[in-house]
DNA sequence: CATGAGCGG
């Protein structure tokens, strides 16, 4: 390493060090209000020589930054750099954009991502065997029990009993405030609580998906990704969902999806441009979703 | 071929 020159300031200097040495040195001044005017010169492509002024505000905004990057602020400078000041210097570092960075969800400083408190619950209940079957004891949840059809719980009168008042044996609904599906369960899943972004709606009492604008497409390719779908079907109008329905084990696509539009148009022409389209290897069949079950 | 996943403990 001894053999590059100290004295060298731009790699680019090669070749036309009188050009280069002829460029003013950087210049930075501190103003009035605290920020930093900072002066470079440079050549451009056309060889022509620029003078750039930039003026800085050296406001330490504090935010999370990646501790990756952090520790790597830490190491001592090398090459040109050797033994300066930590920051950049104008004579080595070109200042750019700010570029913002945007944590993920659950991103936090200085260690692992953070896990989801409910997984870890769940995993945690699993492993100490503290699920047991209101129905039969057995180490399952009570929806998953074999015996969920032919039995209630105990403690709990015949669910699903046509005798059975308006609230015997129902459990009080959630704060979400949305009248779950008859059965007993105050489960409401997030599609159909309120402010969900597929536009649930109230009808007698119960929320349901509002399928008038949704597609379902068929001859999917097992390769197929929503994203892909989505870029597919945009261009009749806005999606506001794709769901590629995929084997939970495997994550392959089972070969179906469904498209919905905010408009029904635009679904309307979706269908009627994109059914018989050619998709990775296979012909799209697109037509109209009927009700779920 | 095919009408979605989701919670809960």
């Amino acid at each position: 390493m001894a053999a590059i020159s100290q004295n060298r300031t731009d790699w680019a200097d090669d070749g036309e060090a009188d050009l280069a040495t002829a460029l003013p040195a950087p210049q930075i001044s501190t103003n009035k209000d605290g920020t930093e005017t900072i002066v470079t010169y440079f050549l451009n492509d056309e060889g022509k020589k620029v003078k750039r002024t930039q003026r800085i505000k050296k406001t330490v905004i504090k935010r999370y930054e990646k501790p990756s990057v952090a520790e790597r602020k830490q190491w001592a400078k090398m090459g040109l750099e050797a033994g300066r000041a930590p920051g950049p210097h104008p004579d080595t570092t070109t200042l750019g954009e700010n570029i913002v960075f945007n944590p993920q969800q659950g991103f936090k400083a200085g260690g692992q991502q953070e896990k989801n408190p409910n997984e870890d619950r769940k995993a945690e209940a699993l492993k100490k065997m503290q699920i047991k079957c209101r129905i039969c004891s057995g180490d399952h949840f009570t929806t998953k029990c074999p015996f969920k059809d032919t039995m209630a719980p105990d403690g709990e009168a015949g669910a699903g009993h046509a005798d059975m008042g308006p609230d015997v044996g129902r459990e009080t609904l959630g704060a979400l405030g949305a009248g779950g599906p008859a059965g007993g369960s105050s489960y409401v899943p997030p599609h159909l609580r309120k402010g969900a972004a597929s536009g649930g709606e109230r009808m007698g009492g119960k929320y349901e998906r509002d399928d008038l604008a949704t597609l379902r497409v068929t001859n999917v390719s097992e390769f197929a990704e929503e994203g892909e779908i989505r870029d597919l079907f945009e261009r009749y109008g806005r999606v506001t969902r794709v769901f590629l329905a995929k084997d939970r084990e495997t994550n392959l696509a089972k070969g179906f999806c469904f498209v919905s539009f905010a408009d029904r148009s635009d679904a309307v022409r979706a269908q009627e441009k994109l059914d018989g389209h050619g998709y990775l290897h296979l012909i799209l069949r697109v037509e109209f979703a009927k009700k779920s079950t």
